[in-house]
DNA sequence: CTATTTGTTTGACTGTGTCAACTATCGACA
DNA sequence: TGTCGATAGTTGACACAGTCAAACAAATAG
């Protein structure tokens, strides 16, 4: 593939949008302009009310300023009777700073100053149109941050529009990460569709793994077609940026349990033996290599595994 | 469905995002901070070498900068030896302004600062993520700005990972719009699958309207299933964000050029008859609606539309 | 008990943002 | 043709922001 066309596109797009978006938060915080603050104090207001209790140098260091600007900004809102100022009990160098009643009712006023003008991007927005603009904004978050590994991992079953993303993202990662072409992404498109058209019984089920609001894997139970007692695990799949968070395992983990509770005798799986942290997965979760085969698929060559996890203890 | 708490939820989102993409931005902008140069004058010099040519006025109106400060920093560009100024022909008022060729070396020098700090973001993502990347800041530009009337339109065949996409996205479009389920997002998914996997012959071909770096719209025409000398033409789609450019009529006219150059006798459609966008595009592309069929699908009570193009002349 | 570190303040200086006043020129109109 | 309002640019004044360095008092380490 050719990157280096590629890459300095990306560069420009990146680029202009952050020209595009330096003129939104403008445009966002000229409503604060208004106000007889500063912007800089509705930022000192908006930290302590987020903290409630700080010192200054605290402060400085958080909002990246100089402390002695700090200083004379702490001071003036203190005259404004915005902020109360009082000695702190373990160090007599330090002062301990706290909203008032009237800066925390300022603090309120900027927070809902601040809604509106999000809320404002939204109003010309449609639902369709408000969704995307949100889980783009979540995506780059998560992918220019450090995920939070507090996060909680949340598995769901998967809602409307979802199953065209899963055939997406997966057709997209496993074309870049593995060279496979759009014979795979047909094939998946038709897999997910079988799981959404097959009859609720024998059980299946099929588990998004959401994490920060945003599809990070997933994975489906169905009934094997040859042996209606056999669950097949089909289509494990962790996003790029979620990795490293046991997201697989707790799908697999998952899977089997739901397989056991359904009666299943046992779990069967088809992978490829190119994909390496999926059958470390399976290899923790006690699935067995039965027999490997080679074959030509997705444009490329193949060595298919079935792995098989007894479920009869 | 709740309006009200999906609302609050989008607003903190986006505020979330204005923080941190806030900070992303300063962090761009710390490389410029190191140079003896102020950002306004780095700003300045990037917006004069992109006109060439200007006024001092005509910058400050694009700048959003007060008058009296452009002077100022204008004079102080001047005496830098970075800007000339020259008496302008017509008007004995105002004055030109160019770079010199040290402020044209600067120019591109902060061009080049710029491309790395944008190319940094990149450095700790694989071509996935970066994709994704730039795909979500294109979204999130097309969303929320206006929409450029002079971006071309290119219809092109579809990629590997559009067709997971576009069932994504017509399912959750006719899910909000329409009020569809699943149902329907599983048989596009097979649709699209099927038309994967269908023969080259007889002639079958899918456009992709691509607009801004985005996928706009798309559409295909398979041999009917009935009767091969009738191609079938399905899936005719528009994403909101690029309505009202005549995405639609474009897609529709260039599927009647293919259907005509192949051979094919006629063109056939099914739609439904809530779907009145489409069925103004059809009818002015000379379609001709042959029968009317109500039917519950999608968990939805609809009237489905069969439509005809003859095209023999 | 001394030297160093830390929390805070102050002074000095440059740059930014905003208002208002001022000059020279342009363009339109009676 | 002269007058008047609009426009391009400049200048002064002032508050605030950003940066450095110095100062001071209290805390802490050795």
């Amino acid at each position: 593939m050719a990157e280096q066309p590629d890459e300095s596109e990306q560069v420009a797009a990146i680029r202009a949008f952050n020209r595009f978006y330096t003129g939104i938060i403008g445009l966002l915080n000229e409503g604060m302009h208004k106000s007889p603050h500063s912007l800089a104090e509705a930022r000192l207001i908006h930290e302590i009310g987020k903290r409630v209790i700080t010192t200054s140098t605290g402060l400085a260091v958080d909002l990246g300023m100089d402390r002695g600007q700090m200083s004379r900004l702490v001071w003036r809102l203190i005259d404004q009777g915005l902020l109360a100022i009082s000695p702190h009990s373990d160090d007599r160098r330090s002062n301990t700073l706290a909203l008032t009643p009237d800066g925390d009712s300022l603090y309120r006023k900027f927070n809902e100053m601040s809604d509106e003008a999000a809320a404002d991007l939204l109003v010309p927005l449609d639902s369709f149109l408000r969704r995307d603009l949100v889980s783009s904004m979540r995506r780059i978050e998560t992918i220019l941050a450090e995920l939070n590994p507090a996060e909680p991992l949340i598995l769901r079953p998967h809602r409307v529009g979802e199953l065209g993303w899963l055939v997406h993202r997966q057709g997209l990662l496993y074309h870049l990460e593995q060279g496979w072409n759009g014979e795979f992404e047909a094939l998946i498109a038709r897999i997910y569709a079988d799981y959404e058209a097959a009859p609720a019984t024998p059980p299946k089920s099929l588990w998004v793994a959401e994490m920060a609001g945003q599809v990070a894997g997933s994975l489906f139970i169905v009934p094997s077609a040859a042996d209606p007692t056999v669950a097949q695990l089909r289509m494990l799949y962790v996003e790029p940026a979620f990795r490293g968070h046991g997201i697989g395992k707790r799908l697999v983990d998952e899977a089997v349990r739901f397989s056991r509770a359904s009666g299943y005798a046992s779990i069967m799986l088809w992978t490829q033996d190119c994909l390496a942290a999926a059958r470390k997965i399976y290899q923790d979760a006690g699935f067995v290599l039965e027999r490997e085969e080679p074959h030509h698929s997705f444009g490329a060559d193949l060595n298919g595994q079935y792995w098989r996890l007894d479920l009869k203890r």
